[in-house]
Formats: C-alpha cells, structure tokens, sequence
DNA sequence: TTGAAAGCGCTAACAC
DNA sequence: GTGTTAGCGCTTTCAA
C-alpha cells in the first residue's frame, strides 16, 4: 500500500500540465522564453502536485543554490553570530545555508570544508585557519570561497578579517592604563591553527607581545595555551594558583575568559585581584550578571560581508576582496583599577604610571 | 591557463587504473567482488588524482550518507548541545552531518526541514513542533524523521523527549519548597509551536498550572510569553517593575532565565527579591558567575539517542521508537529561600505570606 | 514560443 | 572477478 520512498519529479509535472520537461524546467527557473499561459499551467501543476526539485539532480547541470559554511565548533558564540549575520542576508534570496562544524579535533576543519565542496555547494564560508594553501587554491579554483579570519592574502579567495593586531593592543593598553603591568594572555593552543601566523588568535598573540614590549613590560609577557575545547578550567587555575600570578588577564576569547573568570572565582578571588579581558563581545559576557569587558569585531557584520562577497564572486566577480573590520573595546565591570580596594568593587587612587 | 571548474571524476580514476568504472564504484563502497590487486590499483588512483565522488551524483542512485538536523535558532545552547552529541556519534560512521537553522521566524521550521529533504539527505532530525502532522507523516513516508521534543506518537517517525511535564513540576515544587507562593512562568510565544500542544514548551506551561492547582496557588498563577528571539528583556521587565511582583520565576528555558536574571539586576533587585529556575541547564548557566538553578535535560545525550535512532532506521528498522528522557534539578544561587537574610547579597524584610 | 534529446557523475543489475 | 549498460532527475543546447 505505501507507495513509499517515490516523489513527484519534474516529469510528472509536465505530463500534469501538459507540456515538456524543458518548459517546466524553464518556469522553475524563470527562464527567457515562457508565455504567460504556459507558465500559469505549469505554476498550477507544480501547486498541485507539491513539486519539490532535487538539489542533487540539480547540482549535475547547473547550480544548487545553497551556500556552505564551515565552523571550527559550534559551541564558541562568535561562529553563531557570524552564522546568523550570514542566515539574515541571505534572507529574500533564493540561497540557502548549511553548516559544516569541523568539531573538536583540531584537523578537521579541511575535512569540514571538503564535506562542503562534496556536496557541491555554490560557494563556501570557511572560519579554520588549519588549512593548507596549496590545498585551499586548488578548491577556490573550483568553488568560490571567502575566508573569515585569515590574515593572507590570495588572488583566488576573499577574506574578511578583524583587525586582531589593533584589538589586542586595545585590550593591553585598557589594562595598562589602569595600573596593570602583570598583564599574562591566554589563548587556544597554536596546534589548532597549524602553526600557520595567519590565525586571528596567533596575530592577537603577537600584538599582545609586540604590545607588552612597547610598554617597556617585555619580560612580564607571559601565554598560556588551553585546548580548543575543555581543559581551560586547569590552565587557568595553574597560572591563577600561584603566588606570582598576574594581576591582569587578556584572553583569545570570551570562552576562554570566561574559563578565567571561573577559576577566579573557584580561587576564591574577585575581579579585584584579576582583572579580564575577552574577545568577541559575547552575548553572554555582555549580561550584566558577568560583565566582561571585551573586544567586539562584530560577528553579524562579519557574517553578512562574507555572504555578500561570496554571492558576488558567483555572479561572476574575479578580483579578490579583503575586507579589514575595526574592532572596539567594550568596557566593563572585569576590569578593575590595580591595587584598588572595593565599593561597587572599586575606588580611584592614582597609579604609577612608569612611561618613558 | 585556469582549467578551473572542472574536476576529477570516477572515469578518470578508472582510466588512470586501466579499470572500468564499475570497478572504481564497487570499491569505493566496498562492495562484494573486488580482488586484492583491483583493490591496490584504485585506491593508488584514487590517492594520486585526490578523487572525491559527489555527493550529488550519488544521491541520483544511491545514498547521500549525510544526516541532516534541522534547529529552531542557533543562538539557543541547548541546540548546540545536540548537535555536539549528534556529530560525537557519527563519529567514526561515514555519515556526516549538516545543520539547517530556521532562524527568527516562527514559522519557518517547515522550510529548513525542506532545505534538507530537497538535498536528499539519508535522515532528518527536526526540532520545530511547529509542523503540520499530515506534512511530517508524507515527508517520513519518504525520509527516516526523528522528532525531538514532540510529544505525539506516529507510526513513521520516531520521537526523542524530555518528560517535560516533570521538570516543569520540579522546578515549581523547588520554588515552593523555598516558600515561595507567589511563581511566575515565563515562556515563549505559542505561535512559535503552532498552538500544538505537543510541543516541550506548550507541555510545561501546562505542567506548572497543575502543579500551581496541585498546591493550592491556582490563583497565583501567572503566564508571561515573550518573542523567540529579541524582546525578553521588555517583557521582564514589564513583570518585575510592578508592585506586585512575582517572588520567583520559572522560565520557559536557560535564555529567557538570563533574561530575566538581566532585568532584576537592571531594576537593582537581586536573587534574594526574585528566585530564578531555567530550564536546560546550559553552560552558561551554569557558570559560577551565573550559577542559575535549572532542568538539565541533557541535549548531548538527546543528540546521541537521536542519530542512534536514525541510523537503525536507515538500516531497515519499521516500527517506531519514542523515547523518554528524566531531567535532573541543579539547585544553585539563583533560587534562595524566601524571605531569608543572609551574607552574600541581601538584608531580610518580612514579607506578608497570605496563604489560605 | 515550445519540445526533443543529450548528457552531468554515479550505482546497480546483469553479462561475460 | 570484471566490464557493459541503463538509467536517476534535472538543465540546456538546438531544431522545429
């Protein structure tokens, strides 16, 4: 009895309204060349019938219509602001998004991607740093791609970048200014970017570095790497466990910060004794009851420039686009004057600031 | 010079190891009949020209083996929860997963759960209760469906879901055992799931009116209902602005708890004026800074139990499974005894108690 | 303006 | 054990 597992193809349809196969084929696609009586009937088969095209029959001769985007994990909230600052331009457009996250092995971001390109994707969204060149301007070659957070530069492939370098001198100098000269950085363990100094994390290292030296604190740099996914909770509680522990943090990002801020408080500590500061601006580090002070760079912004820049490569652009956002710091209630006792949690008094 | 756009293809790795194509498919799939030494040869073409089938040309005859799972929003942890516990168990299968958000509108479950049958995935996972029960019985007519949080039974379609009924009852059972009377619930918009009362939301809201009766506050009972997305805040503060403010709240899930948690701080109230339980028990809430008093209902082991059922019934299984999770209560600092002093954060006043 | 026909890359009978 | 062949549902020349 169940007729099961058989659907309505594009044949059916033609045979309902009485035409061809490239008519119906045409109307879908509004194609040139359709009267307007042919294209009623058909638009009333397609009706009736609930015909749904295959993307996958689609995909052997012309386009699918869907874009991709790869993620390195789910669970960080940058990657879902971007996704949803990509979901809302693409709203009113005949595309659609799928999400590829690569998980917790920190190698499968390629294979995220590739599962992308597999399934013939119009175009591909990949945040993973961890990807070989030469690899990625075979596939760019294939299937227009915009890179989000890489700081090179290809002729096949666009990228979008925050300006990691300037946000965490922002979030050194917050620091600074306040008192602090103990100023340690923790951040995702290099492995997960591949070595490669393109990453956005391995820049903000850098600049935290650069930064440090300029303010004449090069022998207190301090970083500390943590695992892409768990296993912050004991970074931070070592480098927080100690009688030199620094009195200031800059974290890579806002998970990672808030891993600090739990081991602080694990500790027995206040914001008072270990200021923070986070990267991306979180919805969660934003709620008052946490209050992190952070960098934004804007992941829905990121994520609608990206859609726009690969649609534009479909319709046929070939120049490549690299496209920098400013970020800002966003003050608030992590960090705290050094040395200062509490009210909210803190009075002013005057810091020694030592410069040249 | 640029060949681009075109790809290697199943011919080329059978010309490349003097073998037919048939050869090259079979052992792709490692099917029956294929010598040592045929083996040898294809897999070394294979190797040498980086084939990769499409999944797109496959789909036309055989299987895509990709899941697909579609979620109401991205922003909501709980979903990512799922998703992480959906991905951990395909791994080491060759399935893969892709992920359809249906994003702000209310209405547009259907639609993503069609963006994946349109690319004839080998399985669905779908969140959304707002979907037409006769749409789902054709649509797992022809695709293996697993529906998590429905509260139906079908004989096509298997389901995964909390006992919604009992959280809900707990969570207002451990507000009252704080001598709380005056409990509000806070949930989201019924549109959202269709006015179905099958869906987690509808069933604790119903649950928390009976157990209100249950415990003689029928007339205290208080329904608030807020957007999906955006709009929270308003809404709470619209409910604890007033003189006659609940002492405590039940929300609908961990998002709407922050919320709330966000406008008693913005009203200058604390945790002492207004207990708070989620519901979820996400990561966020969880956070010593948060510490939020929630339901877990465990979204990775959802996500595991999920992909377990899809996969037997894609391996053939008929006659429909419906499995029942039992949440846990994790008390923490958001719910305090009513009317209590204590240390950390508040002054006792007395407060008129008018039981019956 | 319309339709016939030739594939897209792959799998699965079925022959050899 | 291996190759031949017939499509899967769609788009796209190219004739009519």
């Amino acid at each position: 009895m169940t007729q099961a597992r058989t659907s309505v193809t594009i044949e059916d349809v033609a045979a309902r309204a009485g035409v061809s196969r490239s008519a119906v084929s045409k109307v879908m696609r509004d194609a040139y060349g359709v009267s307007d009586a042919m294209r009623a009937k058909v638009e009333t088969a397609i009706a009736e019938l609930a015909y749904r095209p295959r993307v996958s029959a689609r995909a052997m001769r012309g386009a699918t219509y869907t874009l991709g985007i790869e993620i390195p994990t789910i669970k960080n909230p940058f990657f879902t602001q971007v996704i949803s600052g990509a979901a809302a331009a693409l709203e009113g457009t005949r595309y659609q998004l799928i999400i590829a996250p690569a998980g917790p092995h920190h190698d499968r971001g390629p294979q995220a991607i590739q599962v992308l390109a597999d399934r013939q994707v119009d175009g591909i969204v990949a945040v993973s740093t961890a990807v070989d060149p030469e690899w990625l301007e075979d596939l760019s070659a294939a299937t227009p791609i915009v890179m989000l957070g890489r700081h090179d530069a290809s002729r096949n492939y666009d990228t979008v970048v925050n300006d990691d370098a300037l946000g965490a001198r922002m979030a050194v100098r917050h620091l600074y200014d306040l008192g602090h000269r103990d100023i340690a950085h923790v951040t995702i363990d290099p492995l997960w970017e591949n070595h490669l100094p393109i990453g956005p994390h391995a820049v903000r290292a850098r600049s935290y570095r650069e930064t440090m030296a300029e303010l004449g604190l090069a022998d207190r740099t301090r970083v500390v790497y943590v695992p892409q996914e768990g296993g912050i909770d004991d970074a931070a509680l070592a480098l927080l466990g100690t009688p030199d522990r620094p009195t200031a943090v800059f974290a890579g990002h806002d998970e990672i910060a808030l891993g600090v801020l739990n081991s602080v408080a694990r500790l027995g500590l206040t914001t008072s004794d270990v200021s923070v500061v986070g990267y991306d601006d979180s919805d969660v580090g934003a709620h008052p009851m946490v209050a992190l002070t952070s960098i934004n760079q804007s992941g829905t912004r990121m994520g609608e420039i990206v859609v726009r820049l690969l649609l534009e490569r479909i319709a046929g652009r070939e120049e490549p686009v690299h496209e920098v956002i400013t970020p800002t710091l966003m003050a608030r209630r992590t960090t705290v004057p050094l040395a200062s006792g509490d009210g909210r949690q803190l009075q002013a008094h005057d810091l020694p600031t030592q410069n040249k």
